[in-house]
Parts: structure tokens; C-alpha cells; sequence
DNA sequence: ACGTAACCACACCGGTCGGTATACTCGCAG
DNA sequence: CTGCGAGTATACCGACCGGTGTGGTTACGT
């Protein structure tokens, strides 16, 4: 599933973008085919059908996703993570490629859906560790999740750029409650 | 804008009805006009385009919604505000309509963008504004807001389906924590 | 009686959808 | 030198896309 040809490759860079940038259903294998430089032949030779590209497409936005935060984790307080969330939506502008790829096809049984799953449940674990490292109860772990997924829809189709900094404010206020450290985490 | 004709009345019944549960794109205009029992030529007549459909399926889901929250909230604490999410979401099992309709046209000039938009920053006004009457500081009307969008999300796309019960007893904590009243509110 | 708004049935338009087929070129390993 | 995997180019398929046009039928207000 790693190993792919390089025609392969530039065809799920192009899928990818287009993908996160104007959702899944309005982008067509024509137009990914042409904007990878590639056929149409060759999409289907190497992936078999569109919506196994799109699953594709989903595990490698996870591994990217992961490597990022956990890179720019390093060093970084509890409540540092909204610090990495705004710094990531600086370029991803259009939100959590996850949820809206739900939003597409949520209830069908599309490959993808358990990607999706996936992604959430990874992500949930990491806050619950999080927060066991910093000697937090898992609860408070939970909570970092709802105002992560909270903060990333309120920064883009809410239109608040300000929420992950408004997330950060309310975690830190959770945490000092839990009379923890002082999470003197540097912002930004 | 409020006042249709019986077969426009059925076209954004119909209309909503699909769309929330299939998605925008996922719905053509041939699918709501056989659904609704009436034509496309219909359609057109009473709404001019597909994008103006789409416009008034979310003003329409936004005046259910807020009634359905206005109504549910009489008599219920703040932290109430969950359990009328989770009552909402026991029969809106494809989450929120407005994140849905993002992923799918936001960046683009679609009209339904200001619907959206108008949207989250009601239940912002709201949030803040149920923080007001209970005499505590806009920030935790803020931070309601992002348990509400966080536990929406997770109860969905996350398949979490306890996280408003999770995003309740978070709001309780910081409510708590704030020193006000002990949120005594009827749950269920 | 007349106009008109609302509606239905149906045919049509160019374009795009996901997916397949045919035929050819290239590099490389046996 | 042969076979094969990877790639290109292009044509094609039925179905569907959003949107329009024509023509005819009710019901109602004047």
C-alpha cells in the first residue's frame, strides 16, 4: 500500500489537493487524471475505482497529520496543542478533511468510513495519553478532544480564526482546576 | 420568502429530507422533483436554481433547530443545553447540517455560505449569551460553544455517541470551577 | 368571460459522471 | 529477443448533471 509508481504518486498528490480543497463528489477523475499530468487508464490500473483512491487519499492525510502535530508537540505543553491546531490551519484552510469527507459519505458503506473512524478514535487516544502523561484524568482528555473538533469547526465554517486560541484559554482553565502545573507552554 | 405554493412547499420538504441525509452534491434536481411528486419544471419556476434550493433547505433547518433549542431549554439549567443536543441528535444522525453543507461549497460564491455563517454566530450569541443570564463571563459562553461544535462532531463523524453527555459533564467542571450556582438541571 | 398563476407531462440541451476498451511506446529482466 | 509492467493517447459507454422549452389543464379573482 506504500510502494506506489510514480505515476500512482502524482495521481493521489493531485487527488489529494483537489480532494481537500473542493470536496470529494465535485471532483471529477477527468479533471485528477489531467491535473496529475496522467490518464484516466492509468488511475484505474493502479487504484480500480474512485473510492479507493478517496480512502487513499484519507490514510495518507492521517500520516501526515500525525507526523505534523507530533513533530511540533516536541517541547510543547498540554495546551500547546491548540498552538499546533491554529499553526496547521494556517494552510489547511478548509477545515478537518475528515469530517468533511464524512459529510460526503457518512452512511454509506464507502471504503473511506473507516479511515474516518480511525482518525477520530487515534486522536481521541492521543488526548486521553496527553493527559495521563501530565497526570491529568482521562476525562480531561476527553475534553481536550471536544474543544479540538470544536475549535476546528468554529476556525473554518464558523469563520472564527480566533477559536484555537479561545480553545487554549479554556483548556488551560480546565487544567489549572485540576490543580496540575502552571502549563507555561510558549505560544506560537 | 416564507410563503410558498403547496408543490414549492413539497419541493424543500423533499429537498431537505435528501440533502441532509445524502448530501448537496449527492442529490440531483431530477431525484427532489419525482420524490417530491411534482416536476422540475416546478422546481425552476419557484426557486430559479438548485443553489437557492440549497439556501432555503439550511434557512429552514436553522428556524427548526433554534425553535426545537428554545423550546427543549425552558426550565433547563445551562449544562442543559447538552442534553437537548443529544435529544436532537438521537433523530439527526448525519450531525450538523451547516458543517455538512460547508464541506461541500465552502470557498465558492454559493449563497448558502452566508446561511452558515449566520448560523454559528447565533449559537455563539446564544452561548454567550445563556453564560450572561447565569452571571458568568463571555469566555465560558465561548467555551460552550466549542463542546457544543466538539461533541456534534464526535457524536457523528467520531461515532462517539455519548460525547454530548461527555461535553455536558466538561461545561459542568468549568461551571463549577467559576464558582456559580451547582447547575442543578433535570437531565433527559 | 377573461386573464393569470400554479401545476403537470414530457422532450430536449450540452456537458460531465465513473468506468472500460483498444492500441501503442518504453525500459528492463529472463 | 522476448515478455511484461508501466505508461500514454484516445475513443467510447450508459447514465446522470443542472437547466430550458412547449403545451395543456385546472382553479380563482375580476
Amino acid at each position: 500500500m506504500d510502494t506506489l509508481t510514480p505515476a500512482g504518486e502524482k495521481l493521489v498528490a493531485a487527488a489529494s489537493r483537489l480532494f481537500y480543497r473542493h470536496g470529494i463528489r465535485a471532483v471529477g477523475v477527468d479533471l485528477i487524471a489531467e491535473t496529475a499530468g496522467t490518464t484516466k487508464k492509468t488511475l484505474y490500473d493502479r487504484f480500480g475505482s474512485k473510492d479507493a483512491l478517496v480512502a487513499l487519499y484519507l490514510e495518507r492525510r492521517a500520516e501526515y497529520w500525525r507526523s505534523f502535530l507530533l513533530e511540533h508537540m516536541r517541547g510543547r505543553s498540554v495546551a500547546g496543542v491548540f498552538d499546533v491546531l491554529a499553526l496547521w490551519l494556517r494552510d489547511q484552510d478548509r477545515g478537518c478533511a475528515f469530517v468533511n469527507a464524512y459529510a460526503e459519505i457518512g452512511g454509506t458503506d464507502h471504503p473511506a468510513e473507516r479511515v474516518i473512524r480511525e482518525e477520530k478514535a487515534w486522536m481521541r487516544e492521543y488526548f486521553v495519553g496527553l493527559a495521563r502523561e501530565a497526570g491529568l484524568p482521562p476525562e480531561l482528555g476527553v475534553e481536550l478532544h471536544l474543544l479540538y473538533e470544536g475549535a476546528t469547526v468554529l476556525a473554518t465554517a464558523g469563520g472564527v480564526p480566533e477559536a484555537p486560541a479561545q480553545a487554549r484559554a479554556a483548556a488551560e482553565r480546565a487544567l489549572s482546576a485540576c490543580g496540575s502545573a502552571p502549563t507555561t507552554g510558549s505560544a506560537g
